[in-house]
DNA sequence: TTAATTATTGAACATTGTTTAATTATTGAA
DNA sequence: TTCAATAATTAAACAATGTTCAATAATTAA
């Protein structure tokens, strides 16, 4: 094992280290609340240290953007086994609400933060997006294909069932269902999926 | 015209200039690169005075948060002419697709910004967005008595059409649709409005 | 005109992300 | 082992942020 080799594991080593903290403090303190100043602290670092690993506060909160994103495409791939199409699209609907509402700082960071978007775009790194985007696809696009879903433009039909989680998810996440208890958000929450399915499928159902 | 009533006036008119002020220097630098100090010194006056109309900074954004839920409720009434429910929600989702991107930085205020959402639930202020929620369920309310809408939970219905939109707005707001050029993603958030109201609407026509 | 009230200011505070020159630690070669 | 070179770490500084507050200026009622 060479110097170089092992000088290289401990940047990987101190990377590591500063993402799990800084997602840490995160889930502990709100992501707003999470200064450099901290996350060195937490440590045991000089705050200048960090930007010896880290080129700026942006490109931690991509890294832990980028976990999430395996986090979520491993998920994901649990469901291929299903072979009904119709039946994977629901279960990837649940599972990606479960994965929202137990990893609400992923998700944030994930899809609704500022400033990260610009980020991956500046570094074409949108793989991890596509690859969850692309899965999405497929099932919506086998659902057309056996006439569960009108025929219509696939990106439009995935877009509209990506929203349709995201918006539920995002709004809930951001407080903007605060005024109501969240039993009953809970329990709109799954009416909500249910009522989107139920509608979305059964033109098949019916004919 | 006493002088205590002309003071509260002024008072009034100087609340507004920085409300206007703020509103403008959001659009055009973006909502985080706005400070209080720009905004002071954009109506000639010292960054401590600002204060002595607005507790903070967040009062601030709290106003223009509620301007936009006048502009969009304004919005939602002119579709009470409409008789056919069905006709009237796909309306009104097109109509808040619209107001969202038209108005992106209100839009932002209103659903998605951090920190807004807990001031609102502080102050107990949710008449405004109420008031557009409760538009929104008695035409989808409507919908489900008249056989349109499968009949599930109201409350549940309407949380999926407002994710719905929610959603596909959101997430091209805060840049998650960026890898495509924005001819494109206008072509899909397009086809998306159609797919949902051409499966969700077809139930009664098929039957 | 004067005394009291009100509005406005500018300086100050703590905190933020980030940079940089100086210091310390580590390395490879003699 | 000793020493020069390289790398890692630090403390201090910068500019900008939201916010507060004592001092000043302006306005009011008597």
């Amino acid at each position: 094992m060479s110097t170089d080799e092992r000088k290289e594991r401990e940047k990987q080593e101190m990377r590591q280290l500063i993402v799990r903290t800084a997602m840490k403090l995160f889930a502990g303190d709100g992501i707003d609340n999470v200064s450099i100043r901290k996350i060195a602290e937490a440590i045991d670092y000089s705050p200048g240290s960090i930007y010896s690993y880290f080129k700026d506060k942006g490109e931690i909160i991509h890294a832990i953007h980028n976990e999430g994103f395996e986090k979520l495409f491993a998920l994901q791939q649990s469901l291929d086994s299903i072979k009904d199409p119709r039946e994977r699209l629901a279960k990837m609907g649940e599972l990606y609400i479960k994965f929202a509402m137990e990893n609400k700082d992923y998700y944030d960071l994930m899809f609704i933060a500022k400033g990260v978007a610009e980020k991956i775009q500046e570094k074409k790194e949108w793989d991890a997006g596509q690859r969850s985007y692309n899965s999405l696809r497929t099932t919506v696009a086998e659902c057309i294909e056996k006439g569960y879903l009108k025929d219509t433009d696939i990106d439009a039909a995935t877009f509209a069932m990506w929203g349709f989680v995201h918006g539920m998810a995002s709004l809930i996440i951001r407080g903007r269902c605060a005024m109501m208890p969240d039993e009953v958000v809970q329990q709109i929450l799954k009416g909500s999926l249910k009522f989107i399915y139920d509608n979305v499928g059964s033109i098949t159902n019916n004919k």
